[in-house]
DNA sequence: GCCTTTTAACTTGCGTACAATTTAATTGTT
DNA sequence: AACAATTAAATTGTACGCAAGTTAAAAGGC
């Protein structure tokens, strides 16, 4: 590592004090968890993006068939839990879907303010062409299965500490 | 494991056929490594939100100052490919960070098709705020400095992997 | 029962992401 | 030099993500 230079004092045209060369390895982009996780997650949506334009689908509409294949009839707020997302995320993007044909919003008669969600024959359907999807991203990732594991459990341990930590400053 | 059901072959009413039980592995939410990604990438930017607001940046517009803090002068696809970011995100997001007066865009004049991004005084200033932002997320993911260098440099490897597939794909 | 509080979803507005197109400048070819 | 091909930004249009505010329904307190 580079010796860090002693600060300078002498004032510079309109700017401040120079700051200690560690600065520039704390504000270092490619030291940062954050930018890998940036990063990796742009260019995973565009490795989706070729595999679900045949299913008519975009990457965040994808998640949402996830949940409702694995059982549908659940309400906004409940999918919204399930992928982090609010319904201001939501509401338009479940619109398309019922647009597109693939399940029906409707109120629950037993509280009004509820949007139950339901796949439609045709979303039901979708479920076949997409088993295709996740064995060509791994094809894509070119990591074995183990591993791939091994870091989606990282993520999973980091996510919720950041949400613990998250919710706990909202308090 | 609950053992597979019989794939039944009495049609449903305008459904096809039900699928084996090994669809509902494959296309389950937690155990796509998409998701966990996706999810701890948005749980990041949520993280960093409150950090930023002191210094009136946005997540994106903070990754693009983590480079120019590096060192500014350079062009706008300089800029994007460090970030893998194309023209289109980046030329509004920097029309606002140079309307905060943190830089200015002007064309190269040796080469007109060019725009070169430099950092004004006050953009440079705003470093010294910034170093206080990696300490802090640091704190939040509660992770010792191993294991997030660790998560950073697997994420930055299959960065490369799904990136090098696309661009075979494109060729 | 009446009224306040809470909850669920919707709406609005802003800031990304990105495909596709456009414009202008440079390079390559002959 | 003339012209086609390439390159760099900007522009346009679509779709997220999210904060903040709105509306309507349900729950709670008295």
């Amino acid at each position: 590592m580079p010796r860090p230079p002693v600060p300078q004092h002498t004032a510079r045209p309109s700017a401040g004090r120079r700051l200690p060369a560690a600065a520039d390895h704390w504000l270092a982009l490619d030291h940062q968890l954050c930018f890998a996780l940036y990063a990796a997650s742009l260019a995973m949506t565009k490795t989706y993006k070729p595999l679900l334009a045949p299913l008519g689908l975009t990457y965040p509409q994808y998640l949402v068939m996830l949940v409702l294949w694995a059982g549908d009839g659940i309400s906004v707020s409940a999918l919204g839990e399930r992928l982090t997302l609010d319904s201001g995320t939501l509401t338009p993007l479940l619109k398309r879907l019922e647009l597109l044909g693939l399940l029906k919003r409707q109120r629950d008669p037993a509280d009004e303010r509820r949007v139950l969600l339901r796949l439609s024959p045709a979303g039901r359907q979708l479920k076949r062409q997409a088993l295709a999807v996740p064995q060509a991203v791994a094809c894509a990732t070119a990591c074995d299965l183990q591993q791939i594991q091994s870091l989606a459990a990282q993520l999973t341990a980091l996510r919720q500490q950041l949400n613990a930590t998250l919710s706990k400053a909202a308090a």
